[in-house]
DNA sequence: CAGTATCCTTACAGATACTG
DNA sequence: CAGTATCTGTAAGGATACTG
């Protein structure tokens, strides 16, 4: 995705990015995922993001792509070890910003009326 | 930015929208920032994002900008305590994200491999 | 079911020029 | 110095149709 001035920076985006944060989430507190139930969970993500969002993230060692060989495909996503660490702080932060978003949201309302 | 599902979602894309969390950063390892010092730091970003970047975490109550009435127009950006608070669970992942890139980078590696 | 493959759109981002 | 205002291009993202 874009530019990389440095792979952190790089692996930084793929963590934070729109869907990425959300699909670390969901494994995070999932466990294990199949492809439509995760679409369905994130709500009006399209199949070809998420798709793209998964293969980003396994590319990178933070999720785990099981193909069962049976008809109909069954695919199941999890979490790595790795991953699971990532999504640690991701949730930690998702945490804070829900405990504190009355109080972003009177900043906000005080900033427009100004 | 964009969609907003929920007030929640909306906030986390500032947080960790990609100037976002640079700047976020950056305050939080540096005090007290002027416009074009920040701008240097950041490097290639352009004015128009660090603005928009600034205002959007202005706005959520994150960033408190001091504009001092001189000529030439002198202006410092500091994180407030809430802003604080966001930019500790931030740095936090980027260290966790730089003291794990080597294990990503394999990671990478094997699955381009294969 | 779990994806690819296409096409299409817009909004994000950058470059440039200008101003208090 | 610290921005705004405008213009414009690109690529991120979405909708749809199709496939193993």
């Amino acid at each position: 995705m874009q530019v990389t001035i440095c792979p952190e920076r790089a692996i930084m985006e793929h963590v934070t990015s729109k869907w990425g944060v959300l699909v670390l989430q969901a494994l995070f507190d999932g466990a294990s995922w199949r492809f439509s139930d995760l679409r369905r969970e994130l709500e009006v993500v399209s199949e070809k993001m998420l798709t793209q969002t998964l293969r980003t993230l396994e590319r990178d060692g933070f999720v785990h792509r099981e193909v069962h060989p049976v008809i109909p495909p069954h695919v199941e996503y999890t979490l790595t070890p790795l991953g699971k660490g990532a999504a640690d702080h991701l949730v930690a932060l998702f945490s804070w910003i829900a405990a504190n978003q009355p109080e972003v949201t009177q900043a906000q309302e005080r900033y427009d009326g100004s």
